[in-house]
DNA sequence: TCGCTTTCCAAACGTTCGTTCGAATGCCCG
DNA sequence: CGGGCATTCGAACGAACGTTTGGAAAGCGA
């Protein structure tokens, strides 16, 4: 940990090993919120600099590219996202002498995206901006997604471990289900799930909402 | 039916009621195709027009804009694809005098977009770009998906109706956890999985596909 | 203070895009 | 045959974009 002064706007972005750059962070911090609430499309090099308050070609001369900004802001927000399910399994394991049941192998996939997407979340913008990018990502953010799965070789594992009747492939295809049920808690699925069940669906309950889910999860793993 | 003729590279598009319009079909078939392949933002108009053989401004003289157009092939396809699940759903309903089993309504759901992706199915391209403009199209296509939720209706009611123990709220989750699974079937999950599981998941059989499907699902909502 | 490197800045570049326009063409009906 | 209308065409417009550039400013070790 350097240094590093606290500053409001980006309380943590680029905590790496750089010097000074408080430029890199506000830009990081600007391109995050702004991405994530209109989408990659809709924000421009120049709409991110003059939020962050600084100048046009900052972006390019910091990260390369738009694409690689995105990229960028991608791959530290993936990865704290894995520490923390990992971190999750991990304690689940420890638990249970090292063979934690399906349904909390299933919460520990499940609950940091959730608790994530809270409202009163610190980061419920990076979220959003997550859930923005692999969808609207460009190459290099679609190929990362599709080939690395080393964050999700410990979850197939401990499923495996708890469901040794299971052949692999069944395993395998259930965690895919899963992973949809996750994927799909956006914003527009939950309006439309609104729309569908006349208001009586709350999102907002986040401990109901993964109580749902793992009910649902947990008996197709069981099943 | 009417007396259409059999032209190849637009065998089905453009049926409704207007004359000829040999030109608006071209357009229609080439920006599906295009669109499905590309992604919607890496598409021009000048790609389309070229790709279809017609002039420039025939974009936007049969439709208005290119988001009109985007947004005229979304309405055909889901109107298309509604029809095909209300159809399996209206023929399990008379096969079960009026209350199908849980099991059949989410097979209504689950298998014409299933089959659409196959491969060797006519619909296939038409499929893929369903899926793009579920989330790569403007604000009119992600306005339609929030609100138009009359298509999910029969299902949700079907599903209360199986269940009757069960509150309407729960069902209206289940349905969206199930969504979830449908919509996660894009090539990008599947090279996931692939990669995942060293390759033995292999989603080109849709019947085992579907059969895991159901399976999954079926067991979290009776659970 | 000097010299060097890093960072910042204003301005512009060049490209791509969706859209528009006016004329030309084809087509149908009287 | 001829007028009227829908369609097609080539061409251009104007805006928005990501990126580049060359010089100014600032940080920093010696």
């Amino acid at each position: 940990m350097s240094t590093r002064p606290l500053q409001d706007p980006a309380p943590d972005l680029p905590p790496e090993t750089e010097r000074d750059a408080a430029t890199k962070a506000a830009v990081l911090a600007a391109a995050e919120r702004l991405f994530a609430v209109r989408g990659l499309r809709c924000v421009s090099v120049r709409d991110i600099t003059a939020e962050a308050g600084v100048n046009l070609a900052s972006v390019n001369y910091h990260f390369g590219s738009k694409d690689a900004l995105v990229f960028e802001i991608f791959r530290r927000r993936t990865a704290e996202l894995s520490r923390d399910r990992a971190r999750m399994l991990h304690e689940a394991t420890a638990r249970h002498d090292g063979k934690p049941p399906v349904r909390e192998i299933l919460a520990a996939l499940m609950e940091p995206p959730l608790r994530w997407s809270n409202p009163a979340h610190v980061r419920r913008i990076a979220m959003q901006f997550i859930i923005r990018a692999r969808s609207e990502g460009s190459e290099a953010v679609r190929e990362v997604i599709r080939t690395d799965v080393s964050h999700l070789r410990p979850f197939a594992e401990a499923l495996m471990t708890a469901l040794p009747h299971l052949p692999p492939e069944e395993v395998y295809w259930r965690l895919h289900f899963t992973l949809g049920m996750i994927h799909n808690n956006r914003f527009a699925e939950f309006d439309r799930l609104h729309a569908l069940s006349d208001g009586i669906t709350r999102e907002s309950d986040v401990d109901a909402l993964l109580k749902r889910m793992l009910d649902f999860a947990e008996a197709g793993f069981l099943r």
